[in-house]
Formats: structure tokens, C-alpha cells, sequence
DNA sequence: CTGATATGCTACAAAAAATGTAGCACGGGA
DNA sequence: TCCCGTGCTACATTTTTTGTAGCATATCAG
């Protein structure tokens, strides 16, 4: 497996120059990254838990996001398995409105499929 | 090229039972999705202008999303090229605070380095 | 009308990322 | 010692993404 963390100032995908902003998109924009940081967002679970709670994440995957999400310091390790740094926890407060915009979007989806 | 749209509700990455969240996040987390919407959210572009400011997006990856986006009601067109509804609109308005959490998070990550 | 340019987009092969399944190594507990 | 549960790796397959070339259409100058 092959770690490959974005750093913001070198170039990334969406920015030659690695605007930050960028940098965070490449690394969020992997699969399972937000659904990690979603799911450790209450509290501290252990690898096999945190699978659970993906529901039909692969192990491969798990533990590559789960290696980035420790280098770039969103996600730490304890004696109870993995749980989101103070950093982690402030990028969730930001996704956390994502959840009422996702279920007004769904509705509307509904509706239109009406 | 196929599309395949997540319809919250309906099975998706992270959810079996389609929480819009995860709908959400599934969709986000293609490659350039919120890159894109990022670049939109300062007016509309030709597909040819946001392909510049993507720097390194290929146009079938554009178009792509592109076509995904609107499905989903973030994008529409209009004479000048593409633009964000007011939906997307909403959503580029929970995206714009990732921009300082990231310049802070840049400069922790330089630190770190040092 | 003709040629030169720009635009939106498609084709397609190659590369990279993600998936799914099997299972190993280790640390309890009985 | 045998049996679990846990964290995680191996690896073949499938899905996504990339990069390059280039087509079709529209516009404009001559």
C-alpha cells in the first residue's frame, strides 16, 4: 500500500500551487474519508467497529484512510481503537450541517421524482 | 459513459438504508466534485474556463461530473456556460468555511515539518 | 464562400484507486 | 491448549480517473 498524503503548498489536484483549500478537497474527496470522520464523530471505536458502522467498507480501504486521516492529524489511535484529534473534531463541526442540508436535498430529490 | 447518481434513500457508499448524508457524501466525494462547485461559486464559466481552473482536470471528468451535478440539482446551464442553483449555491455556502480551517490546517502541517 | 479560431464535448487506451474475499498473527479467556 | 475476537494484510478483480487526440459546430475576418 502506498500512503500519499496532499500537502497544502505543493501541488495537488485542483491546484498547481496547493491552495490549501485544494489540499483538503484532494484528501476529503477520497472515498470513505468524510464517512470515517462522520462515523468516529461520536466517540471512540475500535477497527472492527468502525467497519461495522461503514457498513460496506473494505478493510484494505479502512486502514489506508485511516493511516492518512493519522498522518495529516484529523484521527488518532488510543487504547480503545480510533477516536478524531481536536483538529478532526473541528473539520467535523464543519460537515456537521451537512446533514440537515442532505435531508432538505433528498426531499427535494424525492419530489421531483414524483 | 454512465452515470449513476446517489439517491438518498436508496442504498449508497456508506449506507444501506441511504442516509441522505451519505448520499451526500458519496456524490462529494468523486474526484473534482467540490472542486468544482468551489470554482462555480464566483459566477459562471464556459466549460472551457472551469477546465482552466481545475488546472488539471480532463474533460471527460468534467463532463462528467458535470452532468451528475445537475442531475442532482447543484448545477445548472445557462447561456454562459454552467452556474450553481441556488441549491448549490447553499451547499458552496457550508463548503466556504473549509477554506480557513485549511490555511490553518497548512500551516500546522508546515510545522510539523519543521 | 473559405479559412482560421474557439468551444463543447467524445473516444479510448493506460494508470490509479477501490472492492471483496480470504485469512494471518496476536492477545485474551476457559 | 483450543477457541474467539481483533487489527490488519494479500491479492485478484472491478471501477474510476487520467491524458491525449481530435471531432463537430459556431463565429468571425477576409
Amino acid at each position: 500500500m502506498m500512503i500519499n498524503i496532499p500537502i497544502p503548498g505543493s501541488p495537488v489536484r485542483g491546484s498547481k500551487s496547493g491552495k490549501p483549500v485544494m489540499a483538503l478537497f484532494d484528501l476529503l474527496c477520497r472515498r470513505w474519508s468524510m464517512g470515517i470522520i462522520w462515523n468516529l464523530s461520536e466517540g471512540e471505536l475500535t477497527f472492527r467497529e468502525l467497519q461495522k458502522k461503514c457498513e460496506t467498507i473494505s478493510p484494505t480501504i479502512l486502514n489506508t484512510r485511516l493511516k492518512e486521516l493519522k498522518l495529516v492529524n484529523f484521527v488518532q489511535t488510543s487504547d480503545q481503537g480510533y477516536k478524531l484529534t481536536e483538529l478532526g473534531t473541528e473539520l467535523f463541526n464543519l460537515l456537521k450541517p451537512f446533514k440537515n442540508f442532505a435531508i432538505n436535498w433528498g426531499s427535494l430529490i424525492y419530489r421531483k421524482g414524483e
